[in-house]
RNA sequence: GGGUAGAUGGCCGAGUGGCUAAAGGCGACAGACUGUAAAUCUGUUCCCGCGAGGGUACGGUGGUUCGAAUCCACCUCUGCCCA
């Protein structure tokens, strides 16, 4: 099936190396909010804030786009109110690219609170009870309202594990809900990224990669991965899938993840990745650093005056101690959260742009070696 | 001076004869978290031992009892009330 796309307006991606040892790929997305240069980690922001920092960090973190979560903004603040706004750019006052997620994860996590039909899913307000309705047409409505750069199909995401059938039906109707959200989509100005299902099945993830490739779209996502399956099973999805996506387009990796399944994505071919946990690791306790992720509360940064990381210009780094930062913690001082949210963000946008720098110098595989054991 | 309530593991605090090495909370120590219902959840927390198990322990001393944190006597200390 071809169609002129008229997102391509707005929206087009150069794909400017591509390492030579590895899958390994260097680029740029263009978008009416600006540039994203690839591989990139994407902070996320449920609610249109990225939990505990401000937009003034987020900025000196140097992220270059962020989520929205277009299921949590729907019930609260409401999508019609944010369009009120003129959209989510000037109702956060963030004007880089913004991508929302379409309420599909949302009906694998809250599973409990949901019920699916072939027409959409009817789900109740996790917080009064309230019963609400999203299928692929209110999803592109909703995000449509909010107005982020990229926007996600509506999706079935099947659990882990999960029974070959089950897998098969939530693809196909997936398949079946992206010829709707491309149907109900009308703004040229924000790119609609398929998304890849077929749970942990090879011949599904084939069937669904070469379903979701036929649409000439800005990006392609892969869905379905890092819901509980062991970090093996996530990378030969990840290797298996992402060669079968368009390769001049780029390829986003959702809900994914650490340093190091960061760098095995990006040596698998992919270019983009969101994860909440740099900044729920940051509320719970845990920082990342180029020696593996480390937890402030431990004993043994009681009187230690050295930042969370040595090589990071973070504004908690460049300000803070360790003891300074476990003490705030142990207080319950919710400053500690902010600033190893800032700390987080940062260390993993940092990661991904020397990633890149590694790619275009073709040392990516050298980057992967000298660094990958300390992550893990 | 008289009366009264009380003394439990780092702290607070349940527990009134065996099911109590002693609930629960806090603190401490460690861990988990992957398209955010999450500043959440899990484990450990008297001593010795990998373990089975052993040793100490509920203010002190002595007693009753087969058996006491729990009952009795005296002592020490603390809160409150009256002089």
């Amino acid at each position: 099936m071809s169609y002129s796309n008229p997102e391509f307006e707005y929206f087009s991606y150069e794909l400017e190396h591509v390492d030579k040892k590895t899958g390994a790929r260097a680029g740029t997305l263009h978008t009416p909010h600006g540039d994203i240069k690839t591989p990139i980690f994407m902070p996320v922001g449920t609610n249109s804030t990225v939990k505990l920092v401000t937009n003034h960090h987020l900025y000196e973190s140097n992220a270059q786009i962020i989520l929205g979560n277009s299921y949590h903004l729907y019930l609260r603040a409401g999508d019609e109110l944010i369009a009120k706004f003129g959209g989510i750019h000037k109702w956060m006052n963030w004007d880089k690219p913004v991508l929302t997620d379409s309420g599909g994860f949302q009906v694998f996590s809250l599973a409990h609170l949901r019920k699916i039909t072939e027409d959409g899913v009817e789900f109740r307000d996790p917080k009064d009870g309230k019963k609400h309705y999203i299928n692929p047409e209110v999803s592109m409505k909703i995000q449509q309202n909010i107005g982020a750069d990229i926007i996600m199909a509506f999706d079935q995401c099947a659990p882990f594990p999960c029974e070959y059938n089950e897998a098969k039906k939530a693809m196909e109707r997936t398949h079946r809900w992206l010829e709707r959200c491309i149907k109900a989509k009308t703004n040229p100005k924000q790119a609609l990224f398929p998304i890849c299902q077929g749970a942990f099945y090879d011949d599904l993830r084939r069937e669904s990669a070469a379903f979701v490739s036929q649409f000439d779209a800005v990006g392609y996502a892969i869905g379905g991965l890092s819901v509980g399956e062991d970090k093996e099973t996530m990378n030969h999805f990840v290797n298996f899938t992402a060669p079968l996506l368009p390769e001049n387009k780029p390829r986003y990796l959702m809900g994914v993840g650490t340093p190091e399944d960061l760098l095995d994505g990006i040596k698998g071919g992919v270019d983009m990745f969101d994860c909440v946990l740099p900044t729920r690791n940051a509320r719970h306790g845990s920082f990342f650093t180029w020696n593996g992720k480390k937890q402030i509360k431990n004993s043994m940064y009681q009187e230690d005056s050295t930042p969370l990381d040595e090589n990071c210009d973070c504004y908690a780094c460049r300000n803070h101690s360790k003891a300074y930062i476990r003490h705030l913690f142990k207080c319950n001082e919710g400053t500690a959260q902010a600033l190893m949210s800032i700390h987080n963000i940062t260390f993993l946008v940092k990661f991904s742009q020397m990633v890149r720098e590694a790619i275009l110098e073709d040392k990516f595989e050298e980057f992967y070696q000298e660094h990958y054991n300390n992550f893990i």
